[in-house]
DNA sequence: ATTCAAACTTATCATTTGTCAAGTGGTTTG
DNA sequence: CAAACCACTTGACAAATGATAAGTTTGAAT
């Protein structure tokens, strides 16, 4: 998890890091556990070890997947996290998971104790920030059809490790249409 | 600006915001200005103090606008400004505008200088990032009309000062629909 | 191994949106 | 002032997608 976040951030010191991991406790969960539920106060930042979750809304009592998350990856709910706002969002383990908690609470004092756990907090959120917009892009310049070939070619894994019906809500189609899609797809 | 900037990222020493506004250079520019051109890497932080602009690419020969900015803003292009790719936007002006531009680089040498910077950059950006995602789920949630009647009320600054054609591109649909679906709003 | 539930597919039909073409009104420019 | 341009609208038709319902496959649990 060091590497991964030091690949982002850039190098961190020893006594940084230190101080970082200090706060983190290891949780698991399994297959189908709910780690976030809606309407609840996110507190927590997650660092995803092993397994893989998806964080999705309900929209007239359907749910639209709206994000994927593999090992390794930290994620949270950031306008929940931030504010004194509930989640609209959930978060469900979608395999058997290992994660390392860390709570916003503490990571807000950390932010003052050490410069470089700052530049983690700016700078994992600027990837974040690049992948949403490119994800937004997806929706202005493609079809629902090369939608779907996006995420094939550029994101495979998510083909593999996730259902049909949650990578259809998440490209903005109902499960059916992107069945039609495959279909007319595999025949050409 | 200073106001503006501590809304959002906090109270910040006089010391701090000092050696900021140091780095910061005025700038004019008329109405149809292209301040940052595609396909020209993106070097600068923008302040914009007074008028309004626009963020597009080009799909296909068409422009697909992918922000709207009003006094008081800070807006860049974050993937081009922090790598070395260049830009595929383009921001143009369509009002008179008044700016203060921070070279990405001073700023990047000002992130090491002071944990009050560096805490504006995070924070503006996670304020980004919350904006970025309220817009995807625009997408995941809302039909066009849905996407149109959520702009009138909660942006309607922007129905004021843009144009119909770039926000009919901005909700993901052709100016010809936009017109379409405003007459039907208008006989309901 | 059998059963059951959920995921996925298929089909039909209605609705929405895009494309292309033309028309209107206002603004700018020579 | 006239001409040209641009934003916006309207119309007709084609294509894409949604809604509903039913059928098939897959995978998990007993």
């Amino acid at each position: 998890m060091r590497k991964y976040i030091e690949n982002i951030a850039g190098p961190i010191p020893d006594k940084d890091w230190n101080l970082y991991e200090e706060n983190l406790t290891v949780k698991k969960a399994k297959k189908g556990e709910i780690i976030l539920p809606i309407n609840k106060k996110c507190t927590t930042i997650w660092h995803l070890t092993k397994g893989a979750v998806r964080k999705f809304e309900i929209d007239n009592g359907v749910e639209k997947t709206t994000h994927f998350y593999t090992e390794p990856k930290v994620f949270t709910v950031l306008d929940s996290a931030l504010t004194d706002k509930l989640s609209d969002l959930s978060i469900i383990c979608e395999e058997d998971c290992e994660f390392l908690e860390l709570d916003i609470k503490k990571l807000q004092f950390l932010y003052q104790q050490s410069i470089y756990i700052e530049r983690i907090g700016r700078r994992m959120v600027e990837e974040e920030f690049i992948e949403e917009f490119s994800i937004r892009r997806m929706f202005l310049k493609l079809s629902a059809t090369q939608r779907y070939e996006y995420m094939e070619k550029q994101h495979s894994e998510i083909m593999q490790r996730f259902q049909l019906k949650d990578l259809a809500t998440f490209i903005g189609v109902t499960p059916e249409t992107l069945s039609r899609l495959r279909k007319v797809r595999l025949s050409v």
